[in-house]
RNA sequence: GCCGAAGUGGUGGAAUUGGUAGACACGCUAGGUUCAGGGUCUAGUGGCUGUAGGGUCGUGCGAGUUCGAGUCUCGCCUUCGGCACCA
């Protein structure tokens, strides 16, 4: 054994054992339960980043914890490998999208092998495969089939910088959620996955998922946004003709006294009387041309206009006038909205603007409301007034009341109303899924026949970059024969979001090789659901809103049995690192800093804010170089150390720098106890068994902690206190068996945060057999008792001393002991005891004054 | 505006059920080893106060419940995240 660690040989070592032994290859044959552990997959951009080493470390610890544990772990690792960049890559330098993939591909694969983590490499996949893309076109198929994929025309969120589509999901802040280019609204034919009918079933099991973040299950929540009230048809004025609108606040339906319509309403042209025809028009056009971003701001004035035709209230029969509004959403409800002013602070600012009357329905108890003196509408709870049959009824009572009379008159009915909206999956790009639908002059939309399948990507495709995607420039994909007449026909050359690759790659894991189906039924029922997935919180909405729906898609199509995909999500924080910037060359590099001073000039550097790591704020760490100059090891025991997964981790080199110096301290302690022979047996007093005590408590301690809590810093920590107390017990006394026992628990308990360096220190300790056959550790009950305990003496609960006694000593003898301590007894000297409070084996609280 | 999470030493963070606040680590200080540097080992390290035993203050701010509050309740401040004209 080498005096000196070096993570540099052992690693490359220990990683090729691994793989000789295929230690990681899962089988169902397995008699073990399973576990399902997997990270989301990352996008093959080229290089790993510091995201991806904690994500995949958390991961591994869970993995290679629970395979010691006992149990069959499948734990696999693939690429997304469709989307944006590829295709970038391929207008600017002239390399095609598909090379580039594979190159970043081979290079990331290599860099993930080097940090040594324990995948099922055998089950390795890439979304861009054909064999992993014809089985998503044939889902496709099957959606199409069941009207769950269907195409339609509609306004779309466009990004023109990516000259593509986006789904309302991927659209932040009004701006593309890639690249942050300002989104506009373009009317385009795109096919759409049904969502919207799984929206009850995943609200629904939101309040059964208890492996979730409550702050992830409350995101999607908000975003499927179910609200339950009415549609109710207004009959318009001199017309056969009735607008419906949704509501939730049917109990305030008497106080309706105008009508807003969306600008894109189909009515909106119709209803307009022609002398007010072409203010109508200017108002749509004006509307449509302003950007989502000012017409969704708080100080965005509600414009609208006047369309000359009335409705009819159909309870008070009182006539109201229909306006159209900026401010209602075509897209939400029916896009109409019965105006109340008196009880909607939109629709109040609009009636004080039009000069539009107001009638007050709610009364709340103790105001008084009077429409003329009103500030602000009132919103809240009260009793009705001015509604007929329901006056003095409480306005909730009166929400079911009113709308079990619409419902029996035949002008209304419940409804819920969700914010959802379907998934719109076309995207004009090449570098994705091809859409496997061919269009016929003759026969219209015809799917591509199941046997004809997979719709391959052509690779040889212009790539210019401007307009359009290339797959419409490629004529030989373009020009085909209908598969139902035989004629000239064309394929569809839009491609799937990238999120539908994503959406069922967790299912294909389970039985990446199946040839006849997307999945293997036995396999995937096997091994589905995912137990534990982990990832960035980041995805809370899109991504792991889209798995569900799928998982739920495949179930009914017959694919799988699961209802949900993920059992348990951990969604880890982000990694920051403090900024450092010149005035004259702006961002800088770590690296471009050299004693705090840019390298370039020699300018001061300015430290700005810790922020996420980005390429764009320079304020990355490359984990190769982290692994050239510690290892792995280190780089894995530095970002499951300084932080809990779910929190941001800060980076630090100081910090990095220690955790080195423990697996140094660790080899050291290794080197000197290698040859120590157990022999003699357990001493069971004194520093012995405080050493034994020691190590058996930090069994459960670490066992605990990572087991369905991730506290991976405090069972580090744990570890560092058992390997402090090592240190301490040495040259006390010497006791061979319970020495030795606590170096191996130390070597045991780290091998999931660092399994080079263990592997390697085990192997020295003279087990011919790896890490794997040891198992993990079982604390033994009988050495953690205590012979003594500590008690804690407070008088008026502030700390005046403690006291060590016999852990069997009862609660009397306890009191009596704490009175009689010299500081606590010059605290109670002259004093009045009016209570003891004794705290079983924790404290003695006496009660003065 | 609404919803959610967080706020603890110089720093990252502990404190699992209301019971010793600051585990562990970084940094810093002193000392040993070393020609020196690095490494390593030992001791110390929340503020104020006292020669010392000790005292006192202290978990964003203010109240409250309790023998006892970082932890529970109410109000406020700040930061971050999500949603945002959703009828």
């Amino acid at each position: 054994m080498q005096e000196r660690y070096t993570p540099a040989d052992i690693e490359k070592k220990w990683q090729l054992f691994w793989e000789e032994q295929s230690t990681f290859v899962a089988e169902m044959s397995s008699p073990l339960p399973k576990f399902y552990l997997l990270e989301m997959f990352p996008y093959p951009s080229g290089r790993i980043h510091m995201g991806h080493v904690r994500n995949y470390s958390i991961g591994d610890v869970v993995a290679r914890f629970k395979r010691l544990r006992g149990f069959n772990v499948l734990h696999p690792m693939g690429w997304d490998a469709f989307g944006m960049p590829a295709e970038n890559a391929a207008i600017q330098n002239n390399i095609h999208p598909a090379k580039w993939t594979f190159e970043n591909i081979a290079n990331m694969r290599t860099q993930l092998k080097s940090m040594g983590f324990s995948y099922d490499w055998s089950r390795e996949l890439a979304t861009c495969d054909p064999d992993y893309y014809r089985w998503e076109q044939l889902i496709f198929l099957q959606m199409f089939e069941k009207g769950l994929a269907y195409k339609k025309s509609s306004f779309v969120n466009w990004c023109p910088s990516c000259q593509t589509v986006l789904a309302n999901e991927q659209v932040e802040d009004d701006g593309c959620w890639r690249c942050d280019s300002k989104v506009e609204q373009k009317e385009l034919e795109q096919w759409f996955f049904r969502i919207t009918a799984y929206a009850e079933e995943l609200l629904e099991a939101t309040n059964h998922l208890p492996g979730w973040p409550e702050t992830v299950l409350t995101m999607q929540r908000n975003w499927i946004g179910r609200s339950i009230g009415c549609e109710i048809d207004f009959p318009v004025a001199g017309r056969a003709q009735a607008i419906r609108v949704f509501t939730t606040r049917q109990d305030t339906l008497f106080g309706a006294t105008f009508m807003s319509l969306a600008p894109e309403h189909p009515l909106a042209l119709e209803l307009t009387v022609p002398e007010r025809r072409a203010e109508v028009e200017a108002f749509i056009a004006k509307v449509k041309t302003q950007d989502k971003i000012k017409r969704s701001s708080d100080d965005f004035e509600k414009e609208g206009v006047f369309t000359g035709s009335y409705c009819i209230n159909p309870v008070t029969a009182h006539k109201m006038p229909i306006y159209l509004g900026n401010f209602v959403l075509m897209d939400y409800g029916t896009g109409a909205v019965m105006a109340v002013p008196t009880h909607d602070q939109r629709d109040f600012e609009f009636a004080r603007k039009f000069d539009l009357p107001m009638v007050v329905v709610i009364e709340p108890q103790g105001v008084l409301l009077n429409p003329e003196s009103m500030t602000e509408a009132w919103t809240g709870p009260g009793h009705l007034v001015n509604s007929g049959e329901f006056d003095g009824l409480a306005n909730d009572a009166a929400k079911e009341a009113i709308a079990d009379v619409l419902e029996r008159r035949k002008i209304g009915k419940k409804t819920v109303n969700y914010r959802l909206r379907d998934w719109g999956v076309s995207r004009q790009r090449y570098w994705g899924t091809p859409i496997p639908i061919i269009y016929c002059d003759d026969c219209g939309m015809v799917p591509v026949p199941e046997k004809d399948l997979p719709v391959i990507l052509p690779t040889d495709v212009p790539f210019t970059g401007e307009g359009g995607s290339p797959l419409a420039k490629s004529a030989k994909f373009v020009e085909v024969l209908c598969p139902k007449c035989g004629k000239a026909a064309r394929r569809d050359t839009d491609t799937f979001d990238t999120f539908v690759e994503s959406s069922w790659y967790f299912a294909r894991y389970c039985s990446p090789q199946a040839t006849h189906a997307p999945v293997d039924k036995a396999q995937v029922d096997y091994w589905m659901p995912v137990d534990q997935y982990i990832g960035g919180v980041e995805h809370a909405v899109m991504h792991l809103l889209y798995a569900r729906f799928f998982c739920k898609v495949m179930r009914d199509l017959g694919f799988l049995a699961a209802d949900e995909p993920f059992t348990n999500l951990l969604t880890q924080g982000m990694v920051c690192k403090e900024t450092q910037s010149c005035p004259t060359h702006g961002w800088l590099y770590p690296e471009e800093v050299v004693e705090g001073q840019c390298l370039k000039c020699g300018t001061p550097a300015l430290a700005g804010r810790t922020e996420k790591m980005s390429k764009s704020k320079k304020n990355v760490v490359d984990p190769d170089k982290l692994i050239a100059q510690y290892g792995a090891d280190t780089a894995r025991l530095f970002s499951l150390f300084a932080a809990p997964p779910e929190k941001h981790l800060e980076w630090n080199d100081q910090s990095v720098d220690g955790c080195y110096r423990f697996l140094n301290r660790v080899w050291r302690l290794v080197f000197e106890h290698r040859h120590l022979v157990a022999a003699g047996g357990f001493e069971q007093d004194g520093p012995a068994r405080n050493l034994r005590r020691l190590t058996h408590r930090t069994i459960r301690k670490v066992t605990e902690d990572i087991d369905g809590r991730f506290h991976f810093n405090t069972a580090i920590a744990a570890i560092m206190e058992l390997v402090n107390g090592i240190s301490a017990f040495e040259g006390k006394t010497t006791c061979p068996a319970v020495m030795r026992e606590a170096v191996e628990t130390v070597v045991r308990l780290l091998a999931p945060f660092v399994p080079h360096v263990t592997e390697e220190l085990w192997s020295h300790l003279g087990h011919a057999e790896g890490l794997e056959a040891a198992g993990w550790p079982v604390w033994d009950a009988e050495a953690i008792v205590d012979d003594e305990k500590v008690i804690v003496v407070q008088v008026n609960g502030k700390m005046r001393g403690r006291i060590t006694v016999a852990a069997d000593l009862g609660d009397e003898e306890v009191k009596v002991q704490a009175l009689a301590e010299a500081n606590v007894a010059r605290a109670l000297a002259g004093q009045t005891i009016r209570n003891v409070i004794v705290v079983p084996n924790r404290l003695v609280n006496v009660v003065i004054g």
